[in-house]
DNA sequence: CGCCTTTGACCTGCGC
DNA sequence: GCGCAGGTCAAAGGCG
């Protein structure tokens, strides 16, 4: 099966520069705690904004020397197909645009910051994770019938944003992407969080 | 009052 | 350049 970019992807990138490995592993159980820090225990260069747990014990590095940095592949072993794995690319404004943007034209950096995008089938779009998130802004999609809505971390300091989207194909699954590490602990239970992750299809890039 | 959504305008990159 | 597409800003209003 040929790479082909799902319905959550805008169709901006259509360059397929980039290449994906699927892993599949046994799910681990060692619920620790959300916060960034521990990934980067785990020697990964990167982020894994939201489960640092999942991320030790799932996650697999692929290092590529075409590659300008190491591209992080992540899967579940949920299903033996491992179905819908695909590139999560582009997206939020790069250090460099934000800069530009305030006319600063001291610091640049050409970091784009890795993304990470889950699927959960849920009813409604607003999944409770743990951290508070301020709504600013929300955008229609090409192709898409369902908006984008877009949300930034309120903690102070803390640069992490997220996108959630519903699929067209399928109206019972909202995508959520997650951008950046949390600099802060979190804040909220997480009652309602275990379930979430027997259901979420993790693929990320950056 | 404080914090949050809503929503149109604005910005940047890209393709033509 | 121009227009489109995606991402962001910020003023105005909502709600506890
Ligand atoms: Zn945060």
């Amino acid at each position: 099966m040929m790479e082909s970019y799902p319905d959550f992807l805008s169709a901006s990138s259509s360059s397929n520069s980039l290449s994906f490995q699927k892993t599949l592993i046994s799910r681990a159980s060692e619920p620790t705690g959300i916060h960034g820090s521990h990934f980067r225990e785990a020697g990964i260069s990167g982020g894994f904004p939201l489960f640092p747990d999942v991320s030790r014990s799932y996650m697999s590095v692929d290092t590529r020397s075409s590659m300008k940095e190491d591209m992080v592949s992540v899967s579940k072993g949920f299903h033996a197909d491992g179905s819908a794995g695909e590139v999560v690319e582009g997206g939020a404004e790069t250090t460099e645009m934000a800069a530009a943007r305030q006319g600063d034209n001291d610091k640049k950096k050409k970091t784009r910051s890795r993304r990470f995008a889950f699927q959960t089938r849920s009813q409604v779009d607003i999944l409770d994770d743990g951290y508070r998130w301020r709504k600013y802004g929300q955008k229609g999609v090409k192709n898409n019938k369902f908006p984008r809505s877009y949300y930034k971390c309120t903690h102070q300091g803390c640069k992490v944003k997220k996108q959630v989207q519903r699929l067209t194909r399928d109206e019972g699954v909202v995508v959520t992407t997650y951008e950046g590490i949390h600099s802060h602990p979190i804040q909220k239970s997480t009652d309602n969080f275990e379930h979430i992750l027997t259901q979420m299809q993790i693929y990320t890039s950056y």
